[in-house]
DNA sequence: ATAGTTCTTGAACTACAGGTCAAAAATCAG
DNA sequence: CTGATTTTTGACCTGTAGTTCAAGAACTAT
């Protein structure tokens, strides 16, 4: 049942997993397939065997991106607690983890739309996607909470759904200059509401 | 007291404008020395005499964002009302600009942020001022709105300046995919705690 | 008019991005 | 083993980015 011919070296998941923590440290643009052959440890013609192009390698890398973010907030957002502390805790933990690394890189979705957006409707559907599923994600939680009673009746979910989308993402462009206590500071004020 | 020697045949400041609109709509990476010399009539050659270098080129447009931005806002923000009329309007306007040109271009300084901030501390430096200028305008406007009577006594301007100007942040990013219906909702549930 | 200065023009250059390809290597079927 | 298939390797190619430069043009001062 294997497949013909001499099998591959590497693994393409673990190849598309090398090529986000570069696309997403160094930009789109910025990243060589060299670049991308030394991280991965795969030759450029290995790579342009199996993905085609930087770009379309790029699209698996989105999609990937895509998929890990979806779990990570389902998995913040399902723990115990209010929908309020679920949410900050989401909010926390991105920030944090914006500003642990070696280097401030953002929301690769974000640069991505803001580096190839312009020129490239695929790039901006897929991004679209991401925080679509994002607005969802959240005003599900929302929904949860008014059932629990930890959240106002009244309050439109969908609407703070899109709502708390767009805080994150102006929290991730701020995580990419201001210092913690400011991040902090605005998540506090963003949740005040709920 | 004229200068010496030949003089320019264009105007540095124009050509800094006419810079600003080539590196907004195709993005930093993507905008050749001769996409420049083409969108500026002026010779590569005379660029490179006048500014140095591509980057520095685009340090000039920084700092003409920056001035734009800042007058612009300033301009809306101390026209008659109150203030959360004020500061919907600004985010009103921005949100019609992006828009209402024929390519979603983003905000200009977010967009440089998350294309060459990872390699590029000036960049960020200059985008930090900034943001760091509009969350003052934004607290000074708050606070305004506090001795007029129409901002509550016990609000926090500056917490709420940076608030704002997360709020902005992804509102320009969320225009990047969003429709304006939705960008309008994101503004309504934004300034509900005003 | 000449000298000194500053700008323009367009060719030239180096380096590398992005991608292709031919040949060899590693597997499987018969 | 042979042949078919798929992957690897690394050399190779084309185009262009970003920059430099030499020559000449346009000005001011004397």
């Amino acid at each position: 049942m294997n497949p013909v011919g001499r099998p591959k070296n590497f693994e393409p998941d673990v190849v598309i997993a090398q090529a986000m923590e570069t696309f997403w440290t160094k930009g789109y643009a910025d990243t060589s397939p060299a670049d991308l052959a030394e991280a991965t440890g795969v030759g450029k013609g290995s790579l342009y065997h199996c993905f085609g192009s930087k770009r379309e390698l790029f699209g698996k890398v989105l999609d990937l991106y895509n998929k890990v973010g979806a779990e990570v907030t389902e998995q913040v957002l399902s723990e115990p607690g209010t929908a309020k502390e679920r949410i900050r805790a989401l909010l926390v933990l991105l920030v944090d983890m914006d500003l642990d690394g070696p280097v401030r890189r953002g929301c690769l979705a974000q640069n991505a739309v803001a580096e190839i957006g312009g020129h490239d409707e695929a790039a901006k559907r897929a991004v679209l996607r991401m925080e679509q599923r994002m607005v969802e994600l959240f005003a599900a939680r929302l929904e949860q909470g008014q059932r629990d009673g930890d959240v106002d009746r009244a309050l439109n979910a969908r609407a703070q759904g899109l709502y708390l989308e767009t805080t994150l993402a102006g929290l991730r462009t701020m995580a990419m200059t201001f210092d913690r206590k400011a991040l902090y500071q605005i998540i506090d004020t963003a949740l005040a509401g709920l």
